[in-house]
DNA sequence: ATAGTTTTTTAGCACACGATAAAAAACACC
DNA sequence: GGTGTTTTTTATCGTGTGCTAAAAAACTAT
């Protein structure tokens, strides 16, 4: 009763979308075969709202780019325009962006965040990709009918930002940090330097002048008494 | 022969756009007038600019807020949307963001710079105004038909990097910084906070919060040595 | 071969975009 | 009151937007 209710449910909720991409290749079970490849599509699709941001990337530049013939083929692998969106921003976390969570195995915060940066100032500069960072330069703003997007890219960013005030938090109970030291308000400032990076790469700022601000915000970094 | 000339050449050059709004209200000789304030109209079209960004702003969105009955009057006083952008952000220069250019009348380069920031943090957080600068949210990432908007905001804040970088340069010469201080890098360090602070309000950061964020950033102004 | 499933193709929807030609309206000057 | 000038109004233009219904095509399983 209970599985049948339960078995019933879930297929119901994935007959609505279950030929949709999700995150791997799904199982096909027959059927016409896919034209093109599910996650080089999306890294095409990737680099065109990376580039162009939401708003100003239509469907048409996306199936131009993505090598699908016909708006209905991406329609119905991806959803639709938001969709997409949201699938792409999942790839460039798993991709371009994976130096984000690599980071936080540095053993110390300090490393964390330094990697961090650095790491911030070669993915914006990356001759092979566009510049800058889609969770920023996405949809900063938008019309009103794109509020969702915007909102969705925000807290990425603010989730980032938690995660960073954590690690801080740890590293002021592992003592790394001095007792004084207020984790939300570093981890605000580092995240605000993360941006500060993106527009700067946005506007044409070179790689190794990226590196020379993270020097520089670096040093606000808190030192203990007994250092 | 050379006045006629001249007076013939000025009169050619203006015949294209003299009643086009350039910077105070034009000196009009008879004809039907305007329905609308010139300046206010401006400044209702920055709002939506500021708001939704330039491609995310259609022209019924400005005419609507403009006050203006049709499309017609708007390409009349204004030029077309480009146009009319760029003369949005000499009144947002002019206007809202005119304490950026008083920054620069403090006595010190470390007081002007405090002043940017922390006027940055105001300015971002107005509660009568769209949260974050229209300079980094207006076009950071657009379609390749609008890539001139995305180079003049470029440039804008380019040259706002340029004048802090000079005023440290002074400030070095004068002795306030010390002679090791590297100029062009501290005011890339200090553009980087500012338009980090602009994304930060962008996604819903407090007054309050990024004032906090400047306390920290300005930890890293150079100490003398004597001092 | 047939049936079932999925994707691609074809064609087009309703609407929004930036922008404009032509005419009507409202003023100044004489 | 007429003339000249400028703005507003009316009615679009051509193109692009996100998206989709319906049919054809390409596969698997029987």
């Amino acid at each position: 009763m209970a599985f049948g209710l339960v078995g019933w449910s879930t297929a119901l909720y994935f007959s609505s979308d279950y030929n949709l991409v999700s995150g791997s290749e799904a199982i096909m079970a027959g059927g016409r075969p896919r034209s093109f490849d599910s996650d080089t599509a999306l890294d095409r699709a990737l680099e065109v709202f990376w580039r162009q941001g939401y708003e100003g990337t239509g469907i048409s530049d996306l199936t131009k780019a993505m090598g699908i013939n016909n708006a209905p083929s991406l329609y119905n692998a991806f959803g639709n325009k938001e969709q997409l969106f949201s699938k792409v921003l999942d790839r460039y976390a798993d991709g371009p962006a994976r130096y984000i969570r690599e980071a936080f195995d540095q053993p110390t915060a300090r490393a964390a965040v330094e990697t961090l940066l650095h790491g911030a100032a070669d993915a914006t500069t990356d001759p092979d990709r566009p510049r800058g960072c889609i969770t920023v330069q996405g949809a900063l703003a938008c019309s009103p009918g794109t509020e969702a997007v915007r909102e969705e890219l925000a807290a990425r960013r603010a989730a980032g930002e938690t995660a960073l005030r954590e690690r801080l938090r740890r590293a002021r109970s592992d003592g790394e940090l001095p007792a004084g030291t207020d984790p939300e308000g570093l981890a605000r400032y580092f995240a605000t330097i993360y941006q500060g990076i993106a527009v700067q790469a946005a506007g044409g700022a070179s790689r190794q002048q990226l590196h020379g601000i993270v020097d520089t915000a670096m040093t606000v970094w808190p030192q203990r008494a007994d250092a």
